[in-house]
DNA sequence: TGCCTTATCTGTAACGTTACAGTTCAGAAG
DNA sequence: CTTCTGAACTGTAACGTTACAGATAAGGCA
């Protein structure tokens, strides 16, 4: 080991002119400074260098100091390939697309709360999605064998889902938008599906409507289940009745919603309030239901869920129950890297309340319908999660 | 050096029983296998190894069949953190997302297009978004200083883009959605924004508009300036009037697009044609136009781009024309991963027609206009890139 | 004086990969 | 028989980081 000069002056090598921009001070000019250009700046070794910026308890505080000014004056940033291959940490999240989410704003809305959250962070945003003929294990087998990531956030929960049977056997980090009903506790964020359908519909009937109709998720996501209770207890509950969803979804190509909405109307006792959780497809809807020669807010109602700004501008206004995309993927972000940090599970399962846009006339007859004063207190508990 | 057996033998550690799943043939049981658990299963060394599975003209091809079978056999993925730690290749592309990207689908389109390209090579996409409030410059900086990416995607591309100066000094692979007007040449693809004008313009004309107005990026990126020249060729080759823009674009809040174009409506001489290069700022300009009485079809047209399904059901349908960003997200990574592979950038620069969705009737006055044979010529050659 | 403790700092090894500079050996050339 | 050549393989070092096991010096204590 060559000795090296401890004396005071040896700390002169980071120059006091300060603002010279951020590589200014590096000790070789093209290239980035690392542990190794900091400790030979400041004549100490390179593990006390590390251990420095670790605010580590062996250092002494001048020490620290000194280590952090030299540190910020050359702009070092520490290289997360040395990092990830010596300690496993990728200070990477990953966030699993499904191809139906390519439909509106969905990926971007998520995407840019999730870089809101993460953003004095050490963690990048990596996107993998997998398509529609693949199978949905596969990306999350990918980043579990591969180990390319500290967590994943998963959408489209389903009631037992596989997704998340595997990674929590595997013990690795992840948060759902939507909950399963796996006896495993897990993280979650969910949007409040049963308040949305349950006050929705109730608007309906605020309304004078009583053959109430739903488009909703795809049977086999949890939200499909959730929607569906608070839209038939509803229907129950103010003495409406919740007419058999035709074979349409969210998922359904707008066309098709379109013409099989036209052709619904042409049958005998067709519904006269509709609920639609999508934003594209309540346009669909609505163009069907124009095909068919109705108007909103004549022959029909329409409660609609809204995710982007899509149904602002609808005329006439329809009534709509927003559900905030950005805020969802910053909380679900924040409680991701609360699980990565080891948070006790209970802490990270919330759920968000629907906003109420309801942007019609008042409803033409105020009569008075059922005991509607307990319906938030039941519309925000699903179940037992 | 410990002396290995080299007798043929030895190769029978590679399991001859397929189909055990990816991992069950790994020597240590938990651990994720490496160039060196395939060393020690083949007899060879870790050199040997990864040159063989480089396809490195040094290695006998008996050698190269063996490893290649025993690392599919034991599921070997080349980690990432090693790859880049000691070739400094990421292996990531960055897609740098605006903020005023957050409308609608644009991010979520271009991810999905993006990651189809990239789905059978080893990058991965990691999207960095800059903040309202902040610098530019800043997501692309950090980019090249901290050495995360191979390569950047960039949109909203300004005619001096500090964003490409810096990148072309740096020598840093990237491609821009959008052109630039910089004497360097560089890689993009663009939509043609001109032809979309002009089209649009045409159309409305053809339809007997005469007072034409336009809503269209804001000024200061590219396609502003390509876009602005398609709409005044237009309305001057076909003796139409292009009214001066309202103080609107496309990024401006959709409520004040409505309101401003409710009180146009109401002064003298008002537009009687429209072209809007937004989904949702189509729908709000609906909406406003409707606030003042007017029904698009009758009192006025409109021709709006559209790169969502937003636009699809309208009533009354409205003319459109498509710009397919999932096209054009593939189209970006696949000329970026070309960049990146040192391709000459003559043959990276592409541009993208339009595809008219003309929905609504035939004109009513089929009265002919100016010498429109040469406009789609014209059209395609906004300038020389 | 010697020994122990504490505070502070240190070098070595390792993560998985690849560039590079060998090494080995069979066979051809002299 | 030796020398050379080339094919096929090998070990070493390095990328930047951190866990770990020292090392050093100052001071306290017997």
């Amino acid at each position: 080991m060559a000795p090296r000069d401890k004396s005071e002056t040896a700390a002169r090598a980071a120059p006091e002119t300060a603002l010279r921009g951020p590589t200014a001070g590096a000790v070789e000019p093209g290239k980035r400074p690392t542990l190794k250009t900091i400790a030979e700046i400041a004549n100490l070794g390179v593990t006390t260098v590390s251990r420095a910026l670790k605010d580590g308890p062996e250092i002494g505080e001048d020490t620290k100091k000194r280590v952090r000014r030299i540190a910020r004056d050359i702009g070092y940033r520490p290289d997360r390939a040395g990092v990830r291959l010596r300690t496993g940490k990728t200070n990477v999240i990953s966030l699993v697309l499904n191809p139906h989410e390519e439909v509106m704003g969905y990926g971007t809305s998520m995407i840019f709360g999730i870089s809101q959250a993460l953003r004095d962070t050490a963690y990048h945003l990596v996107v993998t999605p997998h398509f529609l003929e693949g199978d949905p294990m596969e990306p999350i087998r990918y980043i579990i064998e591969t180990g390319s990531a500290d967590g994943i956030i998963l959408s489209r929960t389903r009631p037992q889902d596989e997704r998340i049977r595997y990674l929590l056997e595997m013990g690795f980090p992840f948060v759902c938008h939507g909950r399963s009903e796996l006896a495993t506790p897990h993280p979650f964020h969910d949007f409040d599906n049963y308040a949305f359908a349950f006050e929705a519909a109730k608007r309906l009937i605020e309304k004078g409507r009583r053959r109430l109709c739903i488009i909703a998720p795809p049977e086999g996501v949890t939200y499909h289940n959730h929607m569906m209770m608070g839209f038939e207890r509803a229907a129950h509950q103010f003495g409406a009745v919740a007419l058999p969803a035709p074979s349409i979804n969210t998922d359904t190509a707008p066309e098709d919603i379109r013409s099989t909405l036209r052709q619904m109307m042409a049958e005998s006792d067709p519904p006269d309030g509709f609920i639609c959780s999508g934003d594209i497809s309540a346009l669909a809807l609505t163009a069907g239901l124009r095909d068919a020669g109705m108007t909103p807010g004549r022959e029909f109602d329409l409660v609609a869920k809204q995710t982007s700004s899509a149904l602002d501008h609808t005329t006439p206004a329809i009534d709509t129950i927003f559900e905030d995309l950005t805020a969802t993927g910053h909380t679900l972000a924040s409680l991701l890297v609360r699980r990565i940090n080891d948070e006790p599970v209970e802490s990270l399962q919330t759920v968000r309340e629907p906003e109420l846009r309801f942007r019609t006339a008042a409803p033409a007859t105020s009569a008075p319908i059922g005991q509607s004063q307990d319906s938030r207190t039941q519309g925000s508990q699903p179940e037992q999660v």
